[in-house]
DNA sequence: TTGAAAGCGTTACCAA
DNA sequence: TTGGTAACGCTTTCAA
C-alpha cells in the first residue's frame, strides 16, 4: 500500500525555484540567505502546505529521547500526579513523554504494543496480565515483586508506615486497623503487624481487610471494619485514594473523623487536602520520585553495552539499578 | 559536536556474518529465514545491546501521528481526565499523545519549544502570554476567546448552566450566588445573570465573586462571599474545582451543605464523588470532548492544502472547524 | 534462504 | 548567497 504522496521539501524547491538546502535554510531560520529568497520560499511553503517530517529530521538530527509512561489509568490522581512530574522532569532533559495509558479494557494489550514502539524506554508498571514484550529499557516504580524491568525507584515503606503508626500512637490511639490492598498481606502490612508488636498494641486478623485499591474499595473495607464489631479508633490505609474511600465509608455510617475514628493514607496526594476534614498521610515527594527514575532511564540508555535486558534472557537477574526515595509524614492540618 | 556512534543494524550484521538485510528479517520476525540464522543474528544483536533507531523506522514505515497535549497542569483534575481520555482515543488510532506539561515556571517556553517540535498537531491550551510559535495544526477546547487555534471543540454551557440553575431552583434555592473565574464576567456567568433575570430571582453584584481558578480560589471565594453578609443559600461554581474549594470554605465557616448553602459545579470531575457530601455538578463527558478533538486534528491534519493556518497568516479567520458537546446534570446521591 | 541496491525526507559539509 | 553531494539507519523491492 503506496503511502499517499506528502509535499516535501523537494516540492517547495521546485515551486520556489531553488535547492533544496535553500529551502532548510529559509525555514529554519539559518543565517546565509537572501531575504527576497527566504520570502519567496516561505511563500511556497505554505502555498503548498508543506510540514516538515519530523522523522526524517529525527534521523538526521539524532531522534530526541522519547520515554513512555505505562500507568494503569490517569484518572488515578497517583498517577496523574506523577506524570505531571514525570513531564517537567522530562521536558527539563529535552526529552518526550508519551502516554501508555490504556487502562484494563479487552483491548489494551492491542493498543499497547504500537505505543511501545514508539518509545526509547518505560517508565512505571506493566499492566497486571498484559501479554506485550517489553524490549527497551524499563524502569519500574515502588513495584513490589521486582521481577520486571531493568531498574527500580523503590519507596521505603518501612519508614513510611513506621511514622504513620507513630504518629496515630502519638495522638492517642491504640486500636489501629489497616486496610490493606490486594489479596495478600502486603510489605506495609507486614511492617503495620511488626510495628504493633514492638509497641506492644494488639493485633488480630480482625484488624486487617484486604480490598481493591480503588475509591469504592476503601469505602467497602470501613464497613467491613465497622461490622466485625472490634474496638477501632483509628485506621491506616494502603495509599491515600483508599484512605479517602474509607473516610467516606465511615461518613456513611456515622463516624467522625478523626473524633471517632483517625485515618492516615500514604502518598501525599493533592486531593488529601481537598476533602474535610483533610487527610494526614505519609508524602512521598512524586518529583524526587519523576527524577530518580529518569536518571535511571538515563543510566539505562547509555548502558548500550552487554545485556541491557538481563530478565529477558532467562539468565539470573543481574545487578538491577536501584533509588530509594524516603517517605515523609505530612499532617495537614483540618480548618 | 559529533554524536556518539551508537551501534547500528550493520555491526550486528558484521558481527553475525550476514547482511543487514537478513538482520532485520531476523529481528523483525520475518518469513523466509533459516532459524540457525536467526538465533546467531539476534544473539549477536543482544550481545552489542543493539536497538534500532525509531526515526529511521519510522522514516521508512511512515511516521505515525504524534498529538501534543498542551495543559497548564496535570494536577489539575480536569486535565488529568482529559489526558486519560485523549490518550485512550489516541491509541485507538494508533497515535501516541506526547505531554506538554511545564506549568507556569520561568522556563516554561524554554521547556515548551522542544516539545512542539515533536508533535504533529496540538491539543489543549497555550498557557497566557506563552511565547512560542506554533506551526502544526491546534485543537482548542473549551476556548473562550477562540483567538487562537485551527479549530475547536466547544462546550455548551448555557446549557449547562441553565440546567444547574434549573436544579438549584427546583430544590427550592433562591438566593443564588456564582463563583466565577478570571477578572471579567465570563460566558457561563453571563448567562447566570440572564437566567436569574428570566426566573425572577434577585441579582445583585454582590452574589458574584470572581477569583483565581483553583481550589484555594473557591475556598477564598466562599470566605468571601460570606463575609458580605448578604442572603445565600446556594453557590454555582465556575467549576468543580473552585466548587470543592468552596465546599471547604463553606465547611470551615461551619455552613452546612447542603443544608445551609448548596454548592453545584461543573466538569462532572472524579473528584466530586470523592468529598462529602458528594458533589452535585454539570457533567461533560470527557470522552466526547477527547474525540471531538482528535476527528477535528485528523480533519486539520488530512487537510493539507493552501492555508491550514489562518490565524499565522494575519488574514481574517477562515472557517474555523467546531464540535460542540453539551454538558447534562449530573445529581450524585450523597450516601 | 540470502544479498545487493534503491530509496524514505531531511540536514550538514564543502565548493562554487 | 547558493547548490551539489553525502550521510542518517532502516525497510523494501528485486535478484541470485
Amino acid at each position: 500500500m503506496p503511502r499517499p504522496r506528502t509535499t516535501t521539501i523537494l516540492d517547495v524547491a521546485r515551486d520556489a525555484g531553488v535547492s533544496r538546502q535553500t529551502v532548510t535554510r529559509a525555514l529554519n531560520d539559518m543565517p546565509g540567505i537572501a531575504p527576497a529568497t527566504r520570502d519567496r520560499v516561505v511563500a511556497a511553503a505554505r502555498a503548498l502546505g508543506y510540514r516538515p517530517n519530523r522523522a526524517a529530521q529525527s534521523l538526521v538530527k539524532g531522534s530526541g529521547t522519547t520515554v513512555g509512561l505505562l500507568v494503569e489509568s490517569l484518572r488515578n490522581p497517583y498517577f496523574s500526579e506523577l506524570a505531571s512530574e514525570l513531564g517537567r522532569a522530562a521536558a527539563a532533559r529535552g526529552w518526550g513523554l508519551i502516554l501508555c495509558d490504556v487502562g484494563y479494557g479487552s483491548e489494551r494489550d492491542a493498543l499497547l504494543a504500537p505505543l511501545l514502539r514508539r518509545v526509547d524506554a518505560l517508565v512505571g508498571d506493566l499492566p497486571a496480565g498484559a501479554a506485550v514484550e517489553v524490549d527497551v529499557p524499563f524502569v519500574t516504580i515502588d513495584n513490589a515483586e521486582e521481577t520486571v524491568g531493568d531498574a527500580t525507584v523503590g519507596i521505603d515503606h518501612e519508614v513510611g508506615v513506621r511514622a504513620a503508626l507513630s504518629h496515630l500512637v502519638a495522638t492517642g490511639h491504640r486500636d489501629i486497623a489497616m486496610i490493606d490492598s490486594g489479596t495478600e498481606p502486603s510489605p506495609r502490612c507486614l511492617v503495620y503487624r511488626s510495628f504493633l508488636a514492638e509497641a506492644g498494641l494488639a493485633w488480630s486478623e480482625q484488624l486487617e481487610v484486604r480490598v481493591e485499591e480503588s475509591h469504592d474499595g476503601g469505602v467497602a473495607a470501613a464497613a467491613t471494619l465497622l461490622d466485625r464489631g472490634i474496638a477501632l479508633d483509628a485506621v491506616l490505609a494502603f495509599n491515600d485514594v483508599l484512605a479517602i474511600g474509607a473516610m467516606k465509608g465511615l461518613a456513611r455510617a456515622g463516624r467522625r473523623i478523626p473524633d471517632d475514628v483517625a485515618v492516615i493514607g500514604m502518598d501525599g496526594l493533592d486531593v488529601g487536602a481537598l476533602v474535610t476534614p483533610e487527610l494526614t498521610t505519609v508524602a512521598t515527594d512524586r518529583g524526587d520520585v519523576a527524577e530518580a527514575a529518569l536518571e535511571l532511564v538515563d543510566t539505562l540508555l547509555s548502558d548500550r553495552s552487554g545485556d541491557g535486558h538481563p530478565q529477558a534472557t532467562g539468565s539470573a537477574p543481574a545487578h538491577r539499578p536501584r533509588r530509594t526515595v524516603t517517605p515523609r509524614l505530612l499532617v495537614r492540618a483540618s480548618g
